[in-house]
DNA sequence: TTAATAAATGCAACAGTGTTGCATAATTAA
DNA sequence: TTAATTATGCAACACTGTTGCATTTATTAA
């Protein structure tokens, strides 16, 4: 069940495993997909404030346990950061328009990581936005 | 004299050329950095409404004068788009917190490519932000 | 050069997202 | 169960993007 690991990953990260925190710690888990606060607080099935989404997300930013991206309207969107995210090591990401997925691509190739070396970067973020196969063939 | 080149550029692309777009377009073709609507309207020696450059910055995007970006805010920036700015091949650019100056990055090896097939692309966007030498040893 | 036409601009207003303070509700610890 | 702590909702605000409309500016035709 679900919400019990979200529960208990919660309870590993010292953080109180509020209904709220639950509900959107299991929303995120659900599928590979990123959004934004709007969209959560139109999709997650309990009466929640924008400003508590914002806060939980914060906080679950700061466990590592989400992962910021922000799309090419300049929202901020948000997805799970689970074991196969290779977090670590950061990468480009396709999005899905109609669908939201992401799919992950491959790290960086070294010819990138020499000229990164000249600045002292603080944050690598790469997106790119399209529609997959499965919504183009439908 | 780089005001009579801005004029002749946008007659080149059929637009008009009154005073605050030569304005905008030669502050942008000043230098290799990119930059706000708001810092714009405080950067610009003229008086200029934030929405007539909003609406002049359209009109160059359009005419590929300038390329958009977002920043790791969320917020529009724009960089002019000269000659040596390959932008046919897209491709990943770094930014500088500090001085809002912009390094390109080579473009995407193949592997990308393979996987960027699968999505119909509709837009490429790369940024990384973080500080460049010379900030560093300032 | 001037008048008529077309387009650009400034102002004001609004929408959307991010963000915060504070009173209240929920959770935890004693 | 009660006291202390924390989370949440509500309201408000800041900032950016965006648009309508009246006015100014630039272009065209005479």
């Amino acid at each position: 069940m679900s919400k019990q690991i979200a529960i208990n990953i919660l309870k590993q990260h010292s953080q109180r495993a509020t209904f709220r925190r639950i509900a959107v710690l299991e929303f995120l888990m659900e599928q590979a997909k990123a959004y934004s606060l709007t969209e959560m607080e139109r999709l997650l099935s309990i009466n929640i404030d924008r400003a508590t989404i914002y806060r939980i997300l914060q906080i679950f930013e700061t466990e590592g346990l989400v992962i910021k991206m922000i799309d090419l309207n300049g929202t901020c969107i948000y997805m799970f950061n689970n074991q196969n995210h290779n977090d670590s090591k950061k990468h480009p990401h396709l999005r899905c328009k109609k669908c939201d997925k992401i799919v992950c691509l491959p790290c960086l190739p070294n010819e990138y990581m020499d000229k990164l070396d000249d600045f002292e970067i603080n944050q690598i973020y790469f997106l790119m936005e399209g529609t997959c196969k499965e919504c183009l063939s439908n």
